[in-house]
DNA sequence: GCCCGTCACATATAGACAGCATGTC
DNA sequence: CTATATGTGACGGGC
């Protein structure tokens, strides 16, 4: 079919269409017209990776616009949204308006709602549905892209529960899934009512293969010669093999260190095939990317960045993520080490895959499990760029003739497995039995499962009454914590209820949540009773020892270096927090009960918060940990040998230890080292961190328990990763935790400090950057930011410690 | 005395969405 | 932890 057949666009597109060299729609897209997709007719289309997905939901959605309707594109990952939003804005000069919404971007309702295309997360779309946003009414046309992951166990109830919401809203909608291709996409068709577009058709051919021997042998019958030498790793000769025809590779492992010692590995194969100019364009790179942050992490991605390789897991920084996608799609970056991350995520194509491992550590399997054919498939498919290569090369490696007729068999010639929804598990229908209640879908039992059996798992599952029973559990459940109520049949959220399912909380966080505000508003009225009738005696012990947040500035400031300072800090922390129940004095008591700590592990110990890994030693290290800070915690400690609890509560405490180290002003290598995580995992804790506090905030607020101070303070804290007093500094534009700290120990320890202090001691405490000082001083609202002929205060300079190229910001910002 | 290979033994294990209100070098 | 790869320390050989 040609572009210039297509009917029902806004007038320019079809020729649009043709000026990028698109003249005649691939086969699948044409049968995706056939199947009315340009007539607001559902369609499901369930062909491979890069074979033109996008295209057939843009026809839909302009043509749904062009009829005066909205589209709404929803995706898995944020990532994509600015991607696809970057897309689809070259159809604005046609007159189409493009809005993202994710939970780091922002997006107001009411500007979204004078958008033709949205473009959202599936979790900010149920977010919105539940909070009612105006422009979800008017909606003709859904997208559903990557919709097999309806078959995620964390995930993939949403994206379901979404799409039966969106659908019961807007009876007429024009729902279009675009779909991996799996077993059974006919079922996913039949639960959308849509029309099957199937199809394995590729743009450019994809060879699968297993590399045995000394050759690749492909599904094709052909053979390629790949000769492994002696001492030589498989990887490095398809790898250098790739290379000698100017083709870059991508090897999926199966773990964050194999991704970075493979990557130290090709590093010296792809090395001794640079060009000049290659070479001073990735070291510029490797500079770039050394900056991002001041981690090992960064330091070993720049190393091997510098020599044409790299690697991409979740613990990078979002920076570095993005630098290393764009190095590879420019062809710089020669190849690329990642975990499962690049296999669904940005389009990062590759002339050859090399799937290195097939099996991952699996604790609940116990043991190596094999990958999911889909997941193989999907990094299989990120070979071949189209308009580049002639074809794309996805090899598998097997060291003897058995394991290369096993992976043959289970993924070469395999079919992806069946998509299959996990709605009936308790924690999905907890969070979305309540956002359905509370946002008027339902308000009886029957009326609840009448909505669940317009879900994918209704249609599946075969196990009549499974989920009414679970549904009656997590009724009660939700009943019990008050934040539903029946009264005669019906069923209404609560004030509570309601609340919790605008923040978008699991419930069983906010439950958890609530459980420690009340016990910390509990303990607080007790202790300051006792402290009333007991008198002065506490009074005296606490005046003999000074809060440590009031003495500090004059504590530090006469140390010299970044790391001196950081030891002290250390050390103060354990001397100060060291102490029995009587650790919190009378005084001190009252200003800082709850502690960030406490409530950084009351945060941290909600099933919202991915837990951190108990490594060995661990378990000692916090145990004693625990009994150190116990007057701290919010809640029963669970008991150390009769409890099954008390490993999860430790990995909590773990998680918090961290939270309260960052909003110590610890540096982010020590942080990395200290409890083995990336730069990555630090952002993703404190985002998560701010989130749930945030959430904490409004509960402590509804229910009036008093404390939301404490927990406002707390999160500010993590927010900008400093202390107490930096607080007041670190909101400044151009602020961070490292530059308010300097001002600060200049002398400088207020905004209002700041638009009057002498300009040289700002220079000095900034390191003589008169840009970023200029900035920094028209953010705060000064009135003559210029810092011309300014000269550095050279004393302070000396007193505020002479470390080095050190001026990093935080340099965790996400600015989506 | 030193460098290196070898071996037994220990160790660690993928990913990432969300509230609200504004803005980073 | 139904496996695996990598890192670590002890040991011995060759010089």
């Amino acid at each position: 079919m040609n572009t210039a057949d297509l009917h029902g666009l806004p007038p320019g597109v079809p020729e649009h269409l043709q000026s990028e060299g698109i003249e005649e729609l691939y086969p699948p897209q044409g049968d995706a017209v056939d199947a009315g997709i340009l007539d607001g007719e559902s369609v499901v289309a369930s062909i491979p990776t890069a074979s033109g997905k996008t295209l057939i939901a843009e026809l839909a959605m302009l043509s749904a616009v062009q009829r005066g309707g909205k589209a709404l594109y929803i995706v898995p990952l944020r990532a994509l949204a600015s991607e696809k939003k970057a897309e689809f804005e070259r159809w604005a000069e046609y007159g189409v308006t493009v809005g993202v919404s994710t939970g780091n971007y922002q997006s107001s309702g009411e500007w979204l709602g004078s958008r033709d295309i949205i473009v959202a997360t599936s979790e900010k779309v149920d977010s919105l549905v539940r909070n009612g946003a105006p422009w979800v009414d008017d909606l003709s046309c859904v997208v559903a892209d990557e919709v097999h992951l309806v078959d995620d166990r964390h995930r993939g109830p949403t994206l379901e529960v979404t799409l039966a919401k969106l659908r019961k809203i807007n009876p007429g909608l024009q729902t279009v899934a675009l779909s991996a291709t799996v077993g059974n996409a006919d079922e996913v068709a039949d639960w959308l009512d849509a029309t099957l577009v199937q199809s394995d058709w590729r743009p450019i051919d994809l060879k699968m293969g297993v590399h045995y021997g000394s050759a690749i042998n492909f599904d094709d019958g052909s053979q390629r010669e790949v000769p492994v030498e002696r001492g030589q790793k498989k990887t490095a000769a398809l790898v250098d093999d790739t290379l000698k025809e100017g083709g870059s590779s991508l090897v999926f492992v199966n773990s964050r260190r194999n991704a970075e010692s493979e990557a130290r590995r090709l590093a010296d194969v792809t090395k001794a095939r640079l060009t000049g100019q290659e070479r001073d364009d990735l070291r510029e790179l490797a500079k770039e990317l050394r900056d991002v942050s001041d981690t090992d992490t960064s330091d070993d991605l720049a190393d091997a960045v510098a020599k044409g390789a790299a690697f991409h897991h979740a613990g990078l920084a979002s920076e570095h993520r993005a630098l290393v996608e764009e190095a590879f799609r420019d062809r710089l970056i020669k190849v690329v080490c990642a975990t499962p991350t690049l296999a669904a995520g940005v389009n990062t194509p590759s002339r050859r895959v090399i799937v290195r491992d097939w099996r991952r550590y699996d604790g609940e399997f116990g043991g190596m499990k094999p990958l999911d054919v889909l997941e193989v498939h999907q990094m299989c498919g990120r070979a071949g760029r189209p308009g580049l290569d002639p074809y794309g090369e996805a090899v598998l490696l097997a060291k003897d003739s058995e394991t290369m007729d096993e992976l043959f068999e289970r993924y070469v010639w395999a079919e992806a497995e069946d998509v299959r929804s996990k709605l009936a598990a308790e924690p999905a229908l907890r969070t979305h039995l309540l956002a359905t209640v509370a946002s008027g879908f339902a308000n009886t039992r029957q009326g609840l499962l009448d909505f669940l059996d317009q879900t994918l798992y209704a249609t599946q599952t075969t196990e009549s009454g499974r989920l009414e029973t679970v549904t009656d559990t997590v009724l009660a459940y939700l009943e019990a914590n008050e934040f539903i109520e029946r009264e005669e049949g019906t069923i209404r959220a609560t004030n509570i209820g309601h609340t919790v399912s605008r923040l978008y909380l699991d419930p069983m966080s906010a439950a958890e949540i609530i459980d420690g505000l009340r016990y910390a508003a509990d303990k607080r009225v007790e202790k300051l009773r006792v402290i009333e009738g007991g008198g002065s005696a506490s009074k005296s012990s606490k005046s003999s020892r000074p809060s440590k947040s009031k003495n500090e500035p004059d504590e530090t400031a006469g140390f010299t270096t970044a790391s001196e300072l950081q030891a002290e800090r250390d050390g103060e922390d354990d001397d100060v927090e060291d102490g029995d129940d009587e650790n919190l004095d009378a005084d001190d008591f009252e200003t800082t009960y709850p502690t960030p700590l406490g409530l950084y592990h009351l945060v941290s110990r909600t099933p919202d918060m991915y837990e951190l890994y108990l490594k060995s030693g661990d378990r000692e290290t916090y145990t004693e940990l625990c009994y150190e800070r116990e007057a701290e915690f919010l809640g029963r400690t669970p008991s150390e040998y009769e409890d099954v609890a008390f490993e999860d509560w430790l990995a909590a405490l773990k998680t918090a230890r961290l939270l309260e180290d960052w909003a110590s002003e610890t540096d982010e290598d020590r942080i990395t080292d200290r409890y083995g995580v990336g730069p990555g995992d630090i952002r993703g804790k404190v985002d998560t961190a701010q989130w749930l506090l945030g959430a904490a905030e409004q509960l402590a607020g509804d229910l009036d328990l008093g404390n939301n101070v404490a927990v406002r303070e707390a999160k500010k804290r993590v927010e900008y990763g400093v202390r107490e007093e930096l607080l007041n500094l670190a909101g400044v534009r151009g602020v961070g935790r490292k530059r308010a700290r300097r001002l600060y120990e200049a002398g400088i320890v207020s905004r209002a400090d700041l638009r009057d202090a002498d300009k040289s001691v700002v220079l000095a405490a900034l390191r003589g950057r008169q840009k970023t000082a200029e900035n920094i001083l028209e953010a705060v609202g000064r009135r003559d930011p210029s810092m011309d002929e300014i000269e550095e205060d050279t004393s302070t300079r000396v007193a505020a410690g002479a470390s080095e190229d050190d001026d990093g910001q935080a340099s965790l910002g996400d600015f989506g």
